[in-house]
DNA sequence: TAGAAGATAGAACAGTGTTCGTTACTAAAA
DNA sequence: TTTTAGTAACGAACACTGTTCTATCTTCTA
């Protein structure tokens, strides 16, 4: 029972009290054990963390004391927070369906890709922050990537176009998540730096009319969109008629 | 000499050292002390960590200790690392200039704000997270969201497709910036996890292709647009002529 | 000249990501 | 069955972060 590794100490305090500890509980603790961490679990309660109390929420130590450990105990699954917030994103991209490509409404067809990338982003906020974080090159985020491309190109949409406009629909959904994210999730506390819609008409209205004519005669329309319309008329504007026609410039 | 103000303890050993430091450089610091520091040089000093060393190495120590100072001392000037942030970005919105609007060419003037935007973010590698970070309510983005309203309302756009479209336009400059910070400026490590664009086609490659027939049959394109030409195609799609026809659903 | 106000710091607190070294356990080899 | 190798788990610590409390110091005003 004396440890035979290194000669040592004659076995610490604390070390004594864990022995007493473990001898205390075996009965069903030794055969069960403690279900053993491995990544999925990690990254669903992650995500569960991200779904209650936002992204911000998310360090090591919180999914590490949710699992009941230490946050050493993650690094034996996984590299980084960067990593971490990598596997997160990968999962979200997997939990969208891409239809089969239908040239005659490509265009609800791939507006619809888009909505799904809202609603995952949505539901756990801030997490889009982890996309701008790095590059966006795992498996799960390349599908959803070769799904809107195949939607396209089988419209006739040229390749160069349909490239470039993928990449800014999806930094467009990323940005108006998170964005969307700040205003809503703080939930709790209300003295927010984000303002509702009712108190930044106010604000607006008090600018002086010389300096900001438009601002002040449009705090309505400024300040519309709470709902879908904003999002699905930008997606309008980045999908429409107009990518048909190759206008690209004089390049290869 | 000796403290009046509460008994306490007899001056610690740090303080009685403290005032022998002091007593043994009195010549030029007594007189021209230290150039008392305020907003300006805060916010100079932290830009110019930004530009250097990218946002994630702006912290109020990293500008404090610029500033031969400890991190207390910037409190006084500025409530938050949050308000920190807003500053700076209001400090470059405050460098766009922006043009008197001219119906006949609006999409080229309002295309030039966008990238005078860029310009500014990509100067200072990493910084748009700030802007994603907080609400965007400042007088300086205001004033730069003012001119670009005016550019569209002039040329006759209607009010909610200019607000909307304009919102767009700024989410998309930041997140572009910000990916393109990323690309660019990790600069001195060359392993970073960001990859350059010859080995980003080469992993493409390596995909199955019965799984990414479309992204491995358009691999140049997809990685292609490293200059302006992707930045400009997309504004080229949010500012289009269909802007014009106000074709918005029924709502007020 | 005395007092009040405000800027400047030092030290500390509660967090963060990450690593080191040591245990504890599991599963394959002798 | 016993031994051994490999690896997961974990406690403790390090170097950071933003922020606040307190005390000192400077400077302007009455």
């Amino acid at each position: 029972m004396a440890k035979r590794t290194t000669p040592g100490d004659p076995l610490s305090r604390e070390q004594w009290a864990a022995q007493i500890a473990a001898f205390e509980e075996p009965h069903g603790a030794r055969g069960a054990r403690k279900t053993p961490l491995s990544i999925e679990r990690i990254l669903d309660t992650a995500l569960q963390i991200v779904e209650g109390e936002g992204f911000d929420a998310l360090s090591m130590r919180r999914v590490a004391t949710a699992l009941q450990t230490g946050p050493a105990s993650l690094y034996a699954h996984v590299r980084n927070k960067g990593e971490l917030d990598d596997l997160l994103i990968g999962k979200l991209c997997a939990r969208v369906v891409l239809p089969t490509p239908d040239p005659r409404q490509w265009q609800r067809q791939i507006i619809d890709v888009c909505g799904q990338l809202r609603e995952q982003f949505l539901r756990y906020p801030g997490i889009s922050r982890a996309t701008l974080a790095t590059a966006p090159n795992s498996l799960d985020t390349l599908r959803v990537s070769e799904g809107m491309l195949a939607i396209l190109l089988c419209a006739g949409v040229p390749a160069q176009s349909a490239a470039w406009v993928i990449d800014a629909a999806y930094l467009y959904v990323t940005a108006y998540s998170l964005e969307s994210s700040l205003r809503n999730q703080p939930g709790p506390e209300l003295d927010n730096r984000v303002l509702d819609r009712s108190e930044t008409i106010e604000r607006l209205n008090m600018l002086p009319a010389n300096s900001f004519p438009y601002t002040v005669a449009h705090t309505h329309e400024l300040t519309a969109g709470e709902g879908n319309d904003r999002f699905n008329f930008t997606l309008g504007l980045l999908f429409s008629d107009s990518l048909m026609s190759t206008s690209l410039s004089n390049q290869p």
